[in-house]
DNA sequence: CTTGGGACCTGGCTGC
DNA sequence: TGCAGCCAGGTCCCAA
């Protein structure tokens, strides 16, 4: 089972799914063995501590922004980042190239650390607010609101574009799906924060929760779980609409999607639904 | 506070 | 065909 795609970048959805995936294969399974075939992978402690994790158990299984936490029997917890081609691999059939690591439990299961750019890290913590101490709101949570949304666009000055990917304001959301909600809101990826009207915060608001959740029902944008023989995506991918879809006719009005760069971010929008003003 | 750049990485693409 | 160089974009960090 792969629990994510190479083809695209884990955000949000994509976590959420391999969360909701692993989740009766792991929880209350303790770790029997574990591989560690790259130690650029592993962040903290050091390689040989990381190997008290054999005969934990794995508590519960939480997704923080792009985090995902296996919260352990010992009370530390497990802490791992895809970052930008990181893959959890469940039960394959022989090794890859890119696998990182091998996590193995009492279940038989193992899980493969797959990571094709190295970029991946894996921690494990007494105090996991360590590393996701600073992350923002929960977009998806009860606790954000339409209300909350403008405050937090009001405490800054900077491009929309780059609230929606700064994870310390909002936690989860990339540059795809930035792209994505932008779009359903209709508003242009350069408008300042704190220049929305309250009809466009609500507009954005809206955007945030359906494009994520709408992806999450989709499985993502990227996980499969049945993957064919020829390697084939499922059905179950969410439908990027402006997404590197440069030059493309935008689906709602045929004009064609415009690429610009954004804080060092290819940024794709389409001019006639997200007008500047 | 903000912006910009580099670092980390490697595969895929472009252009000569 | 071969190869250099750029691009992809999550996070961290430093300088201005």
């Amino acid at each position: 089972m792969l629990l994510y795609w190479l083809g695209k970048v884990p955000e949000l959805p994509e976590v959420e799914t391999i969360k909701t995936e692993l989740l009766p294969w792991i929880t209350g399974q303790r770790f029997t063995r574990l591989t560690l075939l790259d130690r650029k992978l592993l962040r903290w402690p050091s390689a040989e501590e990381l190997q008290q994790i054999v005969g934990q158990r794995v508590e519960s299984l939480e997704r923080r922004g792009k985090y995902l936490i296996f919260h352990l029997s010992s009370g530390r917890s497990l802490i791992m980042h895809l970052r930008m081609t990181g893959a959890l691999l469940l039960n394959p059939e022989g090794i890859n190239r890119y696998a990182r690591a091998v996590f193995h439990f009492s279940n038989g299961a193992h899980l493969v650390f797959s990571d094709r750019r190295r970029l991946g890290v894996i921690w494990m913590v007494e105090d996991a607010g360590v590393i996701i101490g600073k992350l923002g709101i929960e977009p998806l949570a009860s606790s954000f609101t339409p209300g909350i949304l403008a405050k937090l666009l009001k405490e800054h000055r900077i491009p929309l574009k780059a609230a929606l990917i700064d994870q310390n304001i909002i936690a989860g959301i990339g540059n795809m799906y930035a792209d994505e909600i932008l779009f359903a809101a209709r508003i242009h990826p350069l408008r300042m924060t704190d220049t929305l009207s309250v009809e466009e915060v609500q507009r954005l608001y809206h955007s945030i929760r359906n494009v994520l959740s709408s992806a999450i029902n989709s499985k993502g944008a990227s996980v499969d779980t049945y993957i064919r023989p020829e390697g084939q995506l499922g059905r179950a991918q969410f439908d990027f609409r402006v997404a590197h879809r440069r030059s493309q006719p935008c689906p709602v009005c045929q004009t064609p999607v415009q690429r610009i760069v954004v804080r060092n971010r290819g940024t794709y929008f389409c001019p006639g639904c997200q007008p500047y003003n």
